[in-house]
RNA sequence: GACCCUAUCGUCCAGCGGUUUAGGACACCGCCCUUUCACGGCGGUAACACGGGUUCGAAUCCCGUUAGGGUCGCCA
């Protein structure tokens, strides 16, 4: 039989990053056993999902390349998805769930109270067979033993979450649930449901949990815990889909950095994790930025392009020439594009503004003596391409009788107001000399 | 509070009774390379939560304690 997964988010504005680890599990899965990955949106509670909170999710996935088999084509419930099993959005599914509740009142496992439709809930201690964790036995908890049995649709008509979970599940044949711990204890609900229309539950694997650096459950407010965090600061997916895939399972032979086939090809559940892990922003940037150094040129000055724009520098009123020039000096040298604002952003500025602090350090009357020396056999330069810049440089140098680097310093300060970025040469040629003096000279004035 | 899950370096993982002076990665600290930063190379600091068992032998199995997480909704 072929494995049938899905992810079944609620449209809440934001896409957590537990989340969408929950999704590439589901997807990781599908692919590896040549399965269907199925997305459905939960968007019963009807004030609080908007289209715009659908694409959140629809752009999300896609953003992180996980393609599903069935489900939305777009953020309209209404318009038609790919797939037979839908509608896809639990808002166009009001008649199953009408016609389910039916089945279980019929067979007298379900009931009206204060309004509302309880489900008999048995009595007994569930076991859970789980594919991580092993077989959980659930008995009821104190507070359900007084009232074991739960509402599964609300006195004002709306199915809830277990019901209609369950019900969906089973309508569109799904094999395996694969979810967040946090469902672990639920799932007795689930299977008591499934076993009152009479059929059997799905297969269950509970992943672990995501959790802060500090152990606490990361929350909206955590930086990181939404995927936008990563499409604002330009990160690249293929680093944030192997980072995620690292959080909860392990291909058990050291290996960190793998493409997604080889993840695909790699991942299965015997190897999911039973332990909750903490999210290291530190070691994903690591990742991310293997990625971004192995893009190809033409990629790198696309995307560094947009970044440079995002941050409001005025591309446009320089040479495209120039732009390309600029981009082209910074490729290997950041994690991500949301650094590239201040690593390059002297190319794009009239003024450099220089930290006093720096200043101070650097601008000793010493190394002044030494940079207008500098200055000086610079404004008799005849030609500014990088090899020359160096030569000058070192001349001076080598005239002081001092090692380049106490020239080179002062001078990066002085130009791009900055104690790190790339490479010198490069980066005063690309300037020019008319700007290159008279940062100079402003820095000499200080 | 009750019930459930979990427990190896700061973090993510390897380890599934002896081959372990517990391995890799990120981070951190040295050194080298180097015009800065980054990259790369070399080296280093750093962990089996605690207590009982079982066994000739335990990070590995069992029990307890502690700690962390989860669930107990007419939220999802």
């Amino acid at each position: 039989m072929s494995i049938r997964v899905r992810f079944a988010p609620s449209p809440t504005g934001y896409l957590h990053i537990g989340g969408a680890r929950t999704a590439l599990f589901n997807w990781l899965y599908a692919r590896h056993t040549g399965g269907t990955f199925i997305l459905r949106i939960e968007d019963t509670d009807e004030a609080r999902n908007t289209q715009e909170a659908v694409n959140v999710i629809l752009d999300g996935l896609r953003w992180l390349g996980l393609d599903w088999d069935e489900g939305p084509t777009s953020s309209d419930a209404t318009a038609p998805s790919k797939g037979n099993h839908g509608p896809y959005f639990q808002s166009q599914r009001k008649e199953t769930y009408a016609k389910r509740v039916a089945e279980l009142k019929t067979k007298d496992l379900a009931y009206e109270r204060d309004g509302a439709i309880r489900f008999r809930m048995t009595r007994d201690p569930i076991v859970i067979p789980d594919i991580v964790v092993g077989d959980v036995t659930r008995p009821l908890t104190d507070r359900e033993e007084q009232d074991p049995d739960f509402v599964i649709v609300r006195s004002d008509g709306q199915p809830v979450f277990h019901f209609v979970n369950v019900v969906d599940d089973l309508e569109m044949g799904i094999t395996h649930v694969l979810r967040g711990e946090d469902h672990l204890s639920n799932t007795a609900k689930h299977i008591a449901l499934f076993r009152a229309f009479g059929v059997q539950p799905p297969k269950y694997a509970h992943i672990p949990l995501i959790l802060n650096l500090d152990g606490s459950k990361m929350s909206k407010r955590d930086r990181g815990a939404s995927l936008t965090t990563y499409t604002d600061e330009g990160f690249l997916p293929q680093g944030v889909v192997n980072y995620l895939a690292l959080l909860g399972w392990s291909p058990k032979n050291n290996r960190e950095k793998m493409s997604v086939q080889e993840l695909i090809a790699a991942f299965d559940l015997p190897q999911v994790l039973r332990h909750n892990a903490k999210f290291d922003m530190t070691k994903l940037e690591w990742l991310s930025g293997e990625y971004l150094r192995e893009l190809t040129d033409d990629d790198f000055r696309v995307r560094a392009d947009a970044a440079l724009r995002h941050a409001s520098l005025p591309l446009d009123a320089f040479p495209a020439d120039y732009v390309r020039a600029a981009i082209d000096t910074c490729k290997g040298k950041v994690k991500k594009f949301a650094e590239l604002a201040s690593y390059a952003g002297f190319y794009f500025r009239e003024d450099v503004t220089i930290d006093p602090e720096l200043a101070a350090k650097e601008f000793t009357p010493e190394a002044k003596a030494r940079l207008k020396k500098l200055r000086d056999t610079f404004a008799m330069q005849r030609s500014f391409v990088a090899v020359e810049w160096e030569k000058s440089l070192k001349a001076v140098a080598g005239d002081l009788g001092i090692k380049a680097g106490p020239l080179v310093h002062p001078t990066r300060l002085a130009v791009t107001g900055s104690s790190a970025g790339p490479s010198l040469y490069q980066s005063l040629e690309i300037l020019g000399p008319e700007k290159v003096l008279q940062r100079i000279d402003r820095a000499l004035a200080i």
